[in-house]
DNA sequence: ACAAAAGTGTTGCATATACACCCATGG
DNA sequence: CCATGGGTGTATATGCAACACTTTTGT
């Protein structure tokens, strides 16, 4: 049945992405270049339409998977973004999420894109967005502040096996702050956010690290 | 601009409110029977459609008015429901948010709406509801739970001045389980949620109660 | 041996829980 | 005076923050 009423017709629901990763202790998020009006050669967060045939959720992991080429994406809904005028072409609100990948991914992500304008960007190194992704995306990063010493969000943010030192640089990262290492350790044992996997990094720098992998 | 696009034209945004009372110390929620079809005759909860001119927030405010006559109420966004099928009618997605209002506005509330059918239900007696609010309202209700300890979400659900004993009930029954009143009163008089009026109740039970009210 | 980075434990403070008796009022 | 319901404090346990030295490896 087509909707008539003008008051409530062509509407639209978008999902967008702050798509994070981990690169040497930093933490990054995932940018795209617009080609196109509005907001020509404007960087904004990767997102599209959701379709009829699929909920929210499905539309980011289809998003997910054209525009980026990444499947089995830990993501997590957070706000929802409705200011009529927030889209110069038409009605169109967006549902915001927070996803996480692991170095790896992103090396195959720059492959795979590389024809394409997108490129990872530090978290406290952001250029102007486009839309108002840049609320959206200071929004998530306040998000991942409030989750991450209480859910395991952050898993997939490195591979499967990771040191704790690295970990410990991307909080320091997303929290902007110092983070002292010994109760950093005792905290996310105590909660079973991560579990000592007994194995050990094979040195590359000086003393050899444990590797630790997510609960859950 | 018309949307032509078949994959997303037609698309609808909501707006859904669980909105909570207290009433003798326990909790209800506010529910409406539809008239018409799709769900004809069953209950479901208070929402309606999001315009073009206005974000969803204020399209709750907006429903809030028309279809209860209530202004001033104290809410919050905590879930996006979208599933394709979730109305029979057309692909509609819905912001769901709790509100709270006090007994007095209650009663108000009755008076006004009495000739439609609008009633209020004990959250431990749910009637089936129509669409999928069955697991917004439960949503709603587990939301709460992890809210009242940090934060004054229910400012409102009792007037400026209330009793601590009336509040215990109230948590009792969101909770669903026993509170010991000691610690219940420390809690929240710490983390500065209630302040102490030093006002007295005029006793029409047994020994006078203190007033309390929410702080902020 | 030394430089660089990783590992580890204790103390104090704040917060949460468990628990039982006294007090004020109305009848 | 007694029944009803409201008010109160202490002791214990748990979670979080502050703090510095030792260990391992590569050069």
């Amino acid at each position: 049945m087509d909707i008539k009423n003008p008051l409530y017709k062509n509407q639209g629901i978008h999902v967008v992405l702050a798509l994070f990763t981990a690169e040497e202790g930093k933490v990054k998020v995932f940018l795209i270049k617009r080609k196109n009006q509005p907001f020509k050669d404007k960087w904004i967060l990767l997102g599209g339409a959701c379709y009829n045939n699929e909920d929210v959720d499905s539309a980011m992991k289809r998003e997910m998977l054209e525009k980026a080429g990444l499947k089995n994406i830990k993501f997590k809904m957070f706000n929802v973004y409705s200011k009529p005028d927030r889209s110069p072409v038409c009605r169109m609100i967006a549902i915001a999420y927070i996803g996480v990948i692991d170095a790896n991914r992103v090396k195959f992500l720059k492959e795979t894109t590389k024809t394409q304008d997108a490129d990872w960007f530090l978290i406290d190194r952001i250029p102007n967005l486009g839309y108002d992704h840049q609320e959206i995306l200071g929004d998530a990063i306040e998000f991942l502040k409030g989750q991450i010493f209480d859910t395991n969000i952050l898993k997939d943010l490195f591979p499967k096996y990771f040191t704790l030192p690295s970990l410990h640089k991307a909080y320091e990262s997303i929290l902007n702050k110092h983070v002292d290492r010994r109760n950093f350790r005792k905290r996310l044992l105590q909660k079973n956010i991560i579990i000592d996997t007994g194995k050990i990094e094979s040195a590359n720098g000086k003393k050899p690290s444990k590797l630790y992998m997510f609960a859950d």
